[in-house]
DNA sequence: CTTGGAGTTATTTTT
DNA sequence: TAACTCCAAG
């Protein structure tokens, strides 16, 4: 078992995936079969990979120098960790900046509208989408000419505006997520021996959910893997990121790609009742060209799950508020959790939630991170500990108001580019030409003489009290305190304090601002705080509750309106996989509901239930409360459209 | 030049 | 709602 070069799992929900990943990894440790720092493990999230991490250490009582040894992260994290050592092999300082989809977008924007790309079909949104899906199925600017874009006459000017992009991105010494697997990839092609030590060193390579990895992703973990033993597991019924360029091509690639590979099944599920796996089993039947299994348990049939329909999202979340409030005396608040499509009905639950005093934790939604008051003050610290971080200036120049507005910001980039140096060099020769004595150039030697004494304390000082410097001394905690009604912005800065207090190590604090956008303190599932978790269905892969709600199944949530409208019949299979893996991450009881309205924007429009509640095996589900019978047309079969167009 | 107000518009999922 | 654009006041 240990000795085989590759093996593949397949397996069902609940059959203890990620279990066999972990077993496996200890069991390499503790019969010596490999030192922890031989072993790569792969997640495609930084829950998942914490938690996997924990798990081992528990398993073994790993000591912590042991179990820092270990590569235990997700692909992206990995990415960033060679090339931080080895960037200047391809002209990237090890300081490179990380840009976020909001970053990206934004530089993006810029830069289209600089380079007149912009058009009513090539909106910045699309562009940066449109680049980030290139760069997850392997192709750069020259390869364009391979994909089919929509209007081909946009060939040429839209393969510019990529290579300008990537041109841009190396000025600013930055990366997006997905160079930072793609310039591993490049690092490897012009620095073989980098590549050839990590082969030595990772003899082990393990990967989860696999069926997600994309084109990129499945090119890095093959290269690396060539001399190691290989094992990954997955699932392709719960296949959710083909936006993301997940393809199920991966799965059947590995058995022409490692010749001699094991593949495993695993049908027998340990996780959900007998009931609740005849539902989901019945739903993800009806897509086509699945490779088709059929999981079955030695547990009991459980209880009916529930279908309740409400008359708006409001009632739906009230609704969710009972049910939960009912269940209580048997289970805490921490078996529950409530599932849906889109974070913004996360609002409706947190609402309802608060009014009922019902603990609650938010995963998935908007991210901590992600906050604008929390990437101001990352900014602020960006640039203090990388002076070349000119996104990070770009970010926090005008924030608090200096008056140094885009004009300012013009001036100040035409001298960085007279000096070839950053935009805080740029400010200085600036300040150096004019002096300092008007406003704005006293507002802005200000700020270069804040973010010079910051980079100095940095030295001396622990982050938390550069921190406080550079927020009282900008005026931005000034600022803050005059924004009434927000508590929220001060109490989101206050736990970026706290969070901060307990880093020793600046650098590593800001790359997992970068590469992780949950909150702190929410990676770990078992906090010992007894909350029910609110998350979105994506987030929701790889966990478990005994009890879950699945709210707002609807047409246009689920399946979603755009997946319905733009993806075609590929699509609203894959909304059935979400919906799927959402239904059998419940244990023991599984309620699901729909509203007979729901407001979008301002409007309340009528919601009719999803298709894919017609799809679960009646008996099943046990009440399903009288649907609308005045409405005509709500149980009628609509036209049936071929499956693959 | 910058800023704030008015008006408009568009809403998936995440590393 | 919030995130944008546009425009006129300061």
């Amino acid at each position: 078992m240990a000795s085989e070069r590759a093996l593949m799992v397949l397996a069902g929900a609940g059959s203890g995936k990620t279990r066999v990943l972990t077993r496996r990894l200890a069991r390499l440790l503790y019969q010596g079969e490999a030192g922890a720092g031989e072993i790569l493990a792969v997640t495609f999230t930084n829950k998942a990979a914490m938690e996997m991490r924990e798990r081992v250490v528990q398993l073994l009582g790993l000591d912590e120098t042991v179990a820092r040894r270990l590569w235990v992260g997700t692909f992206h994290g990995m990415g960033a960790r060679m090339l931080r050592a080895h960037g200047e092999r391809i002209g990237f300082d090890g300081l490179f900046t990380i840009l976020d989809s909001s970053d990206q977008q934004r530089l993006i924007k810029r830069l289209a509208e600089q380079r007149e790309m912009v058009d009513a079909y090539w909106t910045p949104k699309r562009l940066a989408s449109s680049i980030s899906r290139w760069k997850d199925d392997g192709l750069g600017p020259e390869d364009l000419a391979e994909t089919r874009l929509k209007f081909s006459r946009d060939l040429m000017r839209v393969s510019d505006f990529y290579a300008a992009y990537q041109d841009e991105l190396r000025r600013l010494n930055a990366m997006d997520f997905g160079d930072l697997l793609s310039n591993c990839l490049k690092l490897w092609d012009r620095s073989p021996e980098v590549l050839n030590a990590y082969r030595q060193r990772f003899r082990h390579i393990l990967v989860d959910e696999y069926q997600d990895a994309n084109k990129v992703q499945y090119d890095w973990m093959r290269r690396l893997a060539a001399d190691s033993s290989l094992c990954v597991v997955g699932d392709d019924d719960q296949l959710i990121y083909s936006w993301r360029g997940a393809r199920l091509d991966n799965i059947l690639k590995f058995e022409e790609d490692f010749p001699n590979a094991r593949i495993i099944r695993l049908e027998q599920n340990y996780r959900s009742t007998g009931n609740i796996l005849r539902a989901s089993g019945g739903l993800i039947d009806h897509n086509l060209g699945r490779k088709g299994k059929t999981l079955w348990t030695e547990g009991e049939e459980g209880a009916p799950i529930t279908i309740h329909v409400a008359e708006d999202g409001e009632d739906e979340a009230r609704h969710v508020t009972r049910e939960i409030l009912r269940l209580v005396p048997e289970k805490s608040f921490n078996d529950m959790a409530v599932l849906v499509r889109t974070s913004s009905q996360t609002r409706l639950f947190e609402q309802t939630f608060h009014e009922y005093n019902i603990p609650y934790r938010i995963s998935g939604g908007l991210r901590f991170m992600d906050r604008a008051e929390i990437k101001d003050a990352v900014a602020y610290l960006r640039l203090a500990y990388s002076s070349r971080d000119d996104l990070a200036f770009e970010r926090i120049i005008n924030v608090p108001s200096r008056k140094l507005g885009p004009k300012a910001l013009e001036e100040i980039l035409a001298a960085a580019r007279e000096v070839e140096g950053s935009l805080l060099e740029g400010a200085r020769h600036l300040i150096g030409l004019k002096g300092s004595g008007s406003a704005a150039m006293g507002k802005l030697s200000a700020f270069v003489r804040l973010i010079d004494a910051a980079h100095a304390m940095l030295d001396v000082e622990h982050p938390v009290a550069v921190l406080d410097h550079l927020l009282d001394e900008s005026g931005y905690k000034d600022a803050v305190e005059l924004e009434e009604r927000r508590n929220d912005i001060r109490e989101n800065l206050t736990e970026l304090r706290i969070f901060l207090s307990q880093v020793d190590d600046l650098g590593g604090f800001l790359e997992r601002a970068a590469l992780e956008a949950d909150p702190p303190g929410t990676e770990r599932r078992d906090d010992g705080i007894n909350r029910v978790v609110i998350s979105t269905l994506h987030a929701a892969k790889g966990l478990e509750f005994p009890v879950v709600f699945l709210a707002g199944l609807e047409e246009g949530l689920l399946p979603h309106k755009m997946a319905v409208e733009e993806g075609g019949a590929a699509a609203v299979e894959e909304e059935r996989r979400l919906t799927y893996v959402g239904m059998t991450r419940a244990k023991e009881r599984l309620f699901l509901s729909h509203a007979r309205s729901r407001r979008l924007f301002q409007r309340l429009e009528p919601a009719i239930a999803s298709r894919f509640l017609k799809e679960i095996p009646p008996e099943t589900i046990q009440k399903r409360e009288a649907p609308v019978m005045a409405r005509r047309g709500v149980g009628i079969p609509r036209p049936r459209r071929p499956f693959y167009s």
